[in-house]
DNA sequence: GCACGGACGATTGGATCCAATCTGGGTGGA
DNA sequence: TCCACCCAGATTGGATCCAATCGTCCGTGC
C-alpha cells in the first residue's frame, strides 16, 4: 500500500500490534492501556496512539472517547457478514488475476502454497497464517485492482485473531493444503469459475470451523 | 460507526478535514502542513495528526514517512475500481434491504429525496451532496450489515472531492431528481431487482460526468 | 556551464508534561 | 439495606518542546 522504506516509531509499533493481535497477546475485549503498552514497545503514547488509529478504521480496535482503546470482539454475526464480503469481493479479484495470469506467477503461488505446507508440517502456527495469507494475496494482487486488495485485507485482518485459532486445530491446518493443491490445479488450467467454486467451499470450510470457536468461548465479561 | 457523543478535539478536527475536501479547500494532490492547518483549526498538531491518520486508512490522504501527508489524488483506473466495487456492493446491500423496508421506511426515503430536490432547488451544492448522501445510506443501512455500509462510506468518501464537482453542473442537478423518484416507485413495489438496475444507472451516470472532469484536470504537476 | 556537496530553513516525528475525564470505592443519609 | 453523592486514583486527551529528517539553495570545484 503506503510503500515506505523509512522506519518510524509508528510503523513499528503498527507491526508489533499487529503481531500480538494475531497471536492473541492482545485477545477480543481486552482494554488496550496506552501507558503500559507503549512501554512494552519502548515508545512514548503518541506513536502508539496513531498506530491505534489505523487499527481502529480497520475494525481491529474499537475506541470509545475518554474511555479509550479496546480490542474489537466479533460476533457471530460480524463474522459471516465478514465472509459474505470476502465472498462477494474475492470471486470479483480472482475472475480479474487468472487471465492475467503468466506461467511464472502461477510458479510463484505453486512456491507460497509449498511454504503454507512446510509450515503446517512444522505446526508452526504463525509462520502459517502468514504463508497463507500471502498466497491468497499473491492471486488477489494479480488482478491489478489495489482498491479491491486493500478492502480485502481489511477483512482478513477482521478475522486474523480468530484464523489463528483455527490453524491451531491439526485437521484444518491438514486440510488447507489439499485445498490448496486443488486450486493450484484450476489455475494451471486458468480456469477462473471452478478456481473461484474451489475458493468458496475453502473460505466455507474456514467459517464453519471459526464460527465454532466463536460460539465456544461466549463474551468473557 | 463508533457512536461517540462526547466530544474531541479529534473529532472536531476530522468533520472540519471532511468539510475541507468535500468543499475543494484542500484539492487533490496539495501538501498538508500541519502547523498552518493545526492553527486554522485552532488545535495542537497532535489532534490533526490522528485524524490524518484516520482519513489515510480510507485513502482520502496519503503519507509518506518524514514527507507528510497529501490530500489523495484519484486516477481514471482508481474512479472506475471504486465505482466497480460499488457497483457489487452496493447491489448487495439493496438486496438485503429491500425485503426489510417498512412503509414507515420508504415513506423516510422519500423525504430523504425532497431533501435533496430542495437543496438542487436551492443551488447548494454542499447540502445536496449531503442530502444525497444520505438518501443512499438510508437504503443501504436498512439491510442490517454494518461491515458492508463501511466499506461504501470508504468507497464513497475516496470520491466526495470529485462528487462535489459532479452536482455543480445543472443538468446533474436536474438528473438526479428524477432518478430518485424512478427509485422510489421501484422501492414502494418492493422490486429490488428493478431497484439495483435504476441504482446501476444512476450511479454510471455519475461515473461518466465525473471521469470527464477527471480528464479534463490533469495533474497538477 | 554544470555537477556535486554541504549547510540552512522548513517540516515532520516523538517525548514529556499538564489538564480533563472516567471508574471504583467509600461515606453519609433516608 | 440501599441509593445517591463525592472524592481519589487511574487513564486518556491535548499542548508544548526538542530531535530527526527532508528539500532547497548556494557555493565550490571540475
Amino acid at each position: 500500500m503506503t510503500a515506505e522504506r523509512r522506519v518510524t516509531a509508528q510503523g513499528v509499533v503498527l507491526a508489533s500490534l499487529r503481531t500480538d493481535l494475531l497471536t492473541g497477546v492482545l485477545g477480543p475485549g481486552d482494554q488496550i492501556v496506552q501507558e503500559s503498552l507503549a512501554e512494552r514497545y519502548g515508545v512514548s503514547r503518541v506513536p502508539l496512539r496513531e498506530a491505534l488509529k489505523t487499527l481502529e478504521s480497520e475494525g481491529q480496535v474499537v475506541y470509545f472517547p475518554h474511555r479509550g482503546y479496546f480490542v474489537a470482539e466479533l460476533s457471530v454475526a460480524d463474522l459471516l457478514e465478514v465472509y459474505r464480503l470476502r465472498g462477494l469481493l474475492e470471486a470479483e479479484a480472482i475472475r480479474h488475476a487468472v487471465p492475467t495470469l503468466s506461467d511464472a506467477d502461477v510458479a510463484a503461488l505453486a512456491e507460497l502454497a509449498a511454504l503454507v505446507d512446510e509450515a503446517a508440517a512444522d505446526e508452526d502456527v504463525l509462520a502459517m497464517t502468514s504463508a497463507n495469507r500471502r498466497f491468497h494475496f499473491a492471486l488477489f494482487d494479480a488482478g491489478g485492482l489495489p482498491r479491491l486488495s486493500r478492502l480485502l485485507h481489511q477483512l482478513w485482518d477482521a478475522t486474523d485473531a480468530y484464523r489463528a485459532l483455527y490453524f491451531q486445530e491439526q485437521v484444518n491446518r491438514d486440510r488447507v493444503g489439499g485445498e490448496h493443491a486443488d486450486m493450484l490445479l484450476a489455475l494451471r488450467a486458468r480456469d477462473a469459475e471452478a478456481l473461484v467454486r474451489q475458493h468458496d467451499a475453502h473460505r466455507d470450510h474456514s467459517v464453519g470451523t471459526v464460527r465454532a470457536i466463536l460460539e465456544r468461548r461466549p463474551p468473557p465479561e
